[in-house]
DNA sequence: TACCAGGAGAAAA
DNA sequence: TTTTCTCATGGT
């Protein structure tokens, strides 16, 4: 069968090396150590750090977090039972909490619906995949978070630090679009669910404590507008 | 004061 | 189909 040639539209293509990746995890784990992701004490509480996580820094969804364990409503059935206002309020310290709120009942409807947490555990991964994505307000990288860090699924996550940090690294363009990143890491490294795991931890540790030397910065942090590196 | 944070969906072009 | 806008609190 011709092979087509690329439209100038098309997303550019991610295919690094395996050494390439490798090199760049093994020098962020000699500098920053196993990072030991997710921190939540139960599946279904890293599902809910997921949602909440969304553009809002860790920190803050930990408050949000400690609200709905303070309310004993940190459970599926409960959190979608919860009058909006009353879970927008407790979710506040996260930010977006209007949105965030009528994600989350979605979110908590599809497990009710689905039988619960352990009934999803039972799902294939890309059955699991497909029906996370078509949750309102789940959109690959939380899809993904979850898949990896609540099922312990061989998922790469890409979030926004990945794709900088590829790209000031030389490995990718920039506008690679989000399964390309993804499944490029996946194709070279295969299904290796404890390192995506620590590659991702990683990666964000990287951005917290480079940003922490923006001053003497030489194009090493994740920041959006790096003033070395644009 | 300005910028940023472990995105996603809706609206506009 | 692609790009732009909106959602919002809290830390540095």
């Amino acid at each position: 069968m011709a092979g087509r040639a690329p439209s100038a539209t098309a997303p550019a293509p991610f295919r690094p090396a395996r050494k390439s990746l490798r090199t760049v995890y093994e020098r962020l784990l000699a500098a920053y150590g196993p990072q030991h992701w997710w921190p939540g004490e139960t599946p279904f509480e890293v599902m809910v750090g997921a949602v909440l996580t969304q553009n809002t820094a860790w920190r803050n969804v930990e408050r949000a977090i400690a609200n709905l364990v303070g309310a004993d409503v940190l459970e599926p059935a409960r959190i979608a039972g919860l009058p909006a206002a009353e879970l927008a309020a407790l979710i506040r310290p996260a930010g977006y909490f209007n949105v965030k709120a009528r994600r989350l009942q979605a979110f908590c409807r599809f497990v009710v619906d689905a039988g619960g947490v352990e009934a999803l555990a039972r799902l294939p991964t890309p059955v699991l995949r497909h029906r996370l994505l078509a949750v309102h307000g789940v959109g690959p990288e939380t899809a993904d978070d979850i898949l990896l860090y609540a099922f312990g699924r061989p998922v790469f996550v890409v979030d926004a630090y990945t794709r900088r940090l590829f790209a000031r690294l030389g490995l990718a363009r920039g506008d690679e679009d989000y399964e390309a990143l993804r499944a490029g890491v996946e194709r070279a490294f295969g299904a290796d669910a404890a390192l995506f795991n620590e590659l991702h931890g990683l990666i964000v540790q990287h951005a917290k404590a480079a940003c922490a030397k923006v001053p003497r910065c030489a194009g090493c942090c994740l920041r959006r507008r790096c003033p070395a590196s644009s």
